[in-house]
DNA sequence: TGACTCATACCGAACGGTTGGTATGTTTAG
DNA sequence: CTAAACATACCAACCGTTCGGTATGAGTCA
């Protein structure tokens, strides 16, 4: 979504919601404090009160926009689920429902952001690593979860699977940006699911006990 | 690899070099056309001598790009593998071997981009969208080869899931940058390779004629 | 051969606009 | 009254772009 539409309690918190929605459309270079001054109703002289830098704001959005997809999922509906490999397709199918909006309302911040700051920005780069852990890792237990329930013996861990979800989900906002169309990235997910659904599936036959 | 370190036919092609391994590192809005020259051994007269404004120059990198990746990928030895389904395998196992440069030297630079310019840039965007599609699905023949060969029953198309192994190379890039470490991409690289591997490996227990 | 023309390749100073940032207010809340 | 929360005005640096210029070389004609 954009987040420029939720109701936005604190002044700083209505920058960093135009900030976000304006990085997650032209990039974090091209995005002047004056173009986020402006979509926030504020004046340079509120900007800098708040923030000392632009670089300093730019950590500043990444770690706001944990809280923001926190708040995001925390009423998905993958969360009722109780079997836990039923748990990880509902939530691959939650963000299958999210590609319904437009491209820059579904897109990750953090993903465009450390595409432009990861070898010149390394306090963002290190926020924007947090904030993609933040979240991916909130699905390791439920893999583990699922190891367990199906026996699956694999040297794979759940952090690693839980990272390639996430992984998959940045490169499908990419193929989707570059064709101008959601539909890729559907087809992307479309595969994670199947890859997930065999992966699990397979090892239920030779599960026992 | 660094492309700035091949030999350069012509200043033109010096330029797009350049241009090139900067903007992988710091995106394009953050790449100057001073940045550019400086590093290309051009002045700003001759910059603009080529390319008619920066933009410009930007459709010209997505395009030239293409023709870097397919010489890349033109000596790679996936391409002697008979088997359509190993040969697959070994176009992925290169990928991985490919990580072990800097990470600025293995990104993709039409990834990169896409991710300012989507919105905003309509015509980069777009050569960039032919650059993915140019290099992704040449791998679409091996796919229905693949898919032929196991007798691999599926409403999958080639072409889709061509764009999904690219589609999580891309991915693998972004968590690579995020962790400034190359081994998130080589995990999902893995998993990756064992969602083609049961793919086609499943199917042919059911294959016969 | 040599003088003349013309096109291409490239240089580098300069320009107007924009940038991130600052210095100095003025307003508001406690 | 004080301090935080903003607004206004402004600056130096940098940005992409322009443009007058030069160097080189190929083509033409006598």
């Amino acid at each position: 979504m954009f987040i420029t539409d939720l109701p936005a309690a604190s002044t700083r918190d209505k920058i960093l919601n135009a900030a976000a929605d304006l990085i997650r459309q032209r990039g974090f270079g091209a995005t002047s404090v004056a173009d986020i001054c402006a979509a926030a109703g504020v004046t340079k002289g509120g900007f800098f009160h708040y923030f000392a830098s632009k670089d300093e704001m730019g950590v500043a959005v990444a770690t706001y926009w944990q809280g923001v997809i926190e708040r995001l999922f925390a009423g998905a509906p993958y969360h009722t689920v109780t079997d836990p490999v039923d748990k990880l397709l509902a939530y691959v199918d939650f963000r299958k429902a999210i590609l319904d909006r437009s491209i820059a309302a579904f897109t990750c911040l953090v993903g465009v952001m450390v595409n432009e700051t990861y070898s010149s920005h390394p306090t963002i780069r290190a926020a924007c690593a947090d904030t993609i852990d933040g979240h991916a890792l909130t699905l390791a237990p439920v893999i583990a979860e699922a190891m367990a329930a199906r026996n699956l013996v694999t040297t794979m861990t759940p952090d690693s699977l839980a990272m390639f979800i996430h992984g998959t989900l940045q490169g499908a906002f990419v193929l989707a940006k570059a064709h101008d169309d959601p539909k890729l990235a559907h087809d992307c997910l479309d595969h994670l699911r199947s890859y997930l659904a065999n992966l699990f599936a397979a090892s239920a036959s030779q599960a026992s006990s």
